[in-house]
DNA sequence: ACTATATTTCGCCATATGACGAAATAACTA
DNA sequence: TAGTTATTTCGTCATATGGCGAAATATAGT
C-alpha cells in the first residue's frame, strides 16, 4: 500500500507531473529542469528526491551534473503502471506543451553556461543585495 | 491538468484507496463504508465527496440511504484510466484483504440496524456523557 | 406535523506539503 | 590546495489535508 501511495502522491502534484512529462523525452540534469520550470533549485531538487523515493525516477552522476531519468526497472512494483498511465495522458495539456517548447530552448544551451544564467534566458527581477536572514539568526535566541 | 491532478490526489490517499477498493465489489452507502473503515461518518462523507469531485464515484439516493459507486462514464477523462490502474493493483494488499473480509460481515447486517450499532459490531470504548464543546462556544467570544 | 435517522456541513486541531533562501556538500578545475 | 559550481540539506513560512464532534440538512415513517 505504501509504495502505491508514494507513487500516486508523487504524480498527484502538478509540478512533479510536469517534471515526469519532461523526462519522457530523455534524462535531464537538475539545472535543466530548473530552467524549464522556473523554480528555485532547492525546490526542484526536493521534487526529484520525492520522485526518486517513489521509484519513478533514477539518478546518475554524470561528471559535474546529476542526470535524472524515468526508471526502467523500478523497485516499486507500481511504478511502471503509473508511468504508463502518465505517458498516455496530458499530451494535449497546454502546460505540458509549453514546457516541451521551453525544453527545446533549454536543451539548445550548453550545460556549461545554462546554470550561470539568472533563470535560463528569462531574466529575473534583479534581486536585492540587502542582508538576508541566515540560518543561525532565527529560532533559538 | 486539473482533472488529472484531482483524480491522482484522490487515489493518492490510503483511506480513499481503501474506499475505492471496497466499491469494486459494488455500490455501498456511507454507513456501510463507515462500518468497514471505523472512521467518523463526517470523515467518510468528506472522502466520498472528494472522490465524487474527482469524478471517480457517483452517488445516487436510494430511499433513506445514499449509494456511492464507481463511475462508469465519468466527466473526468482520466477517471477510467485511474480506476483501471487501481483495479489491477493491491489485490494482495493485507489492508485491502482485511477490508474485504470486514465488508462481507458488514453486508450481512441489514441496513436498518447497521448504523444504530456503536461501530458496526466492534463496540467502542464507551463514550463519555459529559458536555462537549459546541460550535457557538469557541472562536468569537 | 413530529420524530427518527442517514448524510453533509462547519469549525477546529494536528500534521503534511510545497515554496523559498542560506548554508552545506560534492565533484570538477585551476 | 584553493576556488568554482551543481546539487542537496536545513530552517522557516504559508497553505493544504485528514481527522473529529457538533450542528445542520434532508428524507422516511409515523
Amino acid at each position: 500500500m505504501r509504495d502505491f501511495e508514494l507513487a500516486l502522491k508523487a504524480v498527484g502534484d502538478p509540478t512533479r507531473t510536469r517534471i515526469l512529462k519532461l523526462l519522457e523525452d530523455g534524462g535531464l540534469c537538475v539545472c535543466q529542469v530548473q530552467a524549464v520550470l522556473g523554480l528555485a533549485p532547492s525546490t526542484v531538487s526536493k521534487h526529484l528526491t520525492i520522485l526518486k523515493i517513489a521509484g519513478l525516477v533514477e539518478d546518475q552522476r554524470n561528471g559535474k551534473w546529476i542526470e535524472y531519468a524515468l526508471t526502467d526497472e523500478s523497485r516499486n512494483p507500481h511504478a511502471k503502471a503509473v508511468l504508463d498511465l502518465l505517458h498516455e495522458a496530458l499530451d494535449r495539456d497546454p502546460a505540458v506543451i509549453a514546457d516541451r517548447k521551453r525544453l527545446r530552448e533549454v536543451k539548445a544551451i550548453p550545460l556549461t553556461e545554462l546554470c550561470s544564467l539568472p533563470a535560463a534566458k528569462v531574466p529575473m527581477p534583479a534581486k536585492s543585495t540587502r542582508r538576508r536572514r541566515t540560518r543561525k539568526d532565527g529560532a533559538h535566541a
